[in-house]
DNA sequence: AGCATCTGCTTGGTATACTTAGCACGCATC
DNA sequence: GATGCGTGCTAAGTATACCAAGCAGATGCT
């Protein structure tokens, strides 16, 4: 393990510099996050890779936001919206439309699935 | 375990709807996600919650973004950056989709401000 | 009818995510 | 010195995520 290093090693040190800068013990971090402080030892240290719920817990506790922690993550491109893909952007605004009920947003997105399938 | 919810039932069901709009058999998809097949079936029936890079693999094959699918899992909170900014988001969306034409862009417009009028 | 192909699903197995119990060390106090 | 508390970590154990092998049914073709 000397000098090995785990494709989760930027995420556990982004974790633990995250950490740091609060001012937080790993213990506090876990009756925070309600994770087990071994197991966000191992996490820091890139012998796992946590899953998205755990991430999202640990993001509260350390006051980022979950896209942030997800882009770190390499769950979310941060571009991915934004880079003249038209895909998942009238999805996403649709389910983000707070005036909209569920089942209204259902019948749009399959209207405008309808659409795209067969222009 | 007759009719017996689990917490990933939603989910589910969310990503069967979506994988049978677009027409496509769990063998199908398996091969697109390189996930397997009966797994996948488990996860639409609500048996197992996938990881986070599962749920982006599906969502990249179904032509969903990533953020669609993790706000359908309950990994991103819709709300937490958009509040405030739901105006004209899905009007900017729809209009800046080049794959609708003019006639369909008006048809989801009239639509959308139908539900928004009278909810 | 038989056969091939496709479909969704069951079952047993493997690997990883995560926990619990406990160790070693550092520091403060008496 | 001894003791107590906080710290990060090890190692064994448990649970869940996910896979491979294979079954049963439906459909189409000869």
């Amino acid at each position: 393990m000397t000098g090995k290093k785990s494709p989760w090693n930027d995420l556990g040190e982004f974790i633990r510099a995250q950490r740091e800068l609060a001012n937080l013990s790993l213990r506090q971090l876990a009756e925070m996050t309600k994770v087990s402080n071994p197991y966000l030892s191992q996490v820091e240290r890139g012998l796992y890779k946590p899953s998205a719920e755990v991430l999202k817990s640990i993001a509260g506790a350390l006051q980022i936001s979950a896209e942030t922690m997800y882009n770190q993550a390499g769950l979310l491109d941060d571009d991915a919206g934004t880079k003249g893909h038209d895909a998942g952007r009238v999805e996403q605004a649709i389910h983000g439309d707070s005036r909209l009920s569920k089942d209204q947003k259902d019948t749009l997105l399959r209207i405008y699935r309808g659409f795209i399938e067969r222009p």
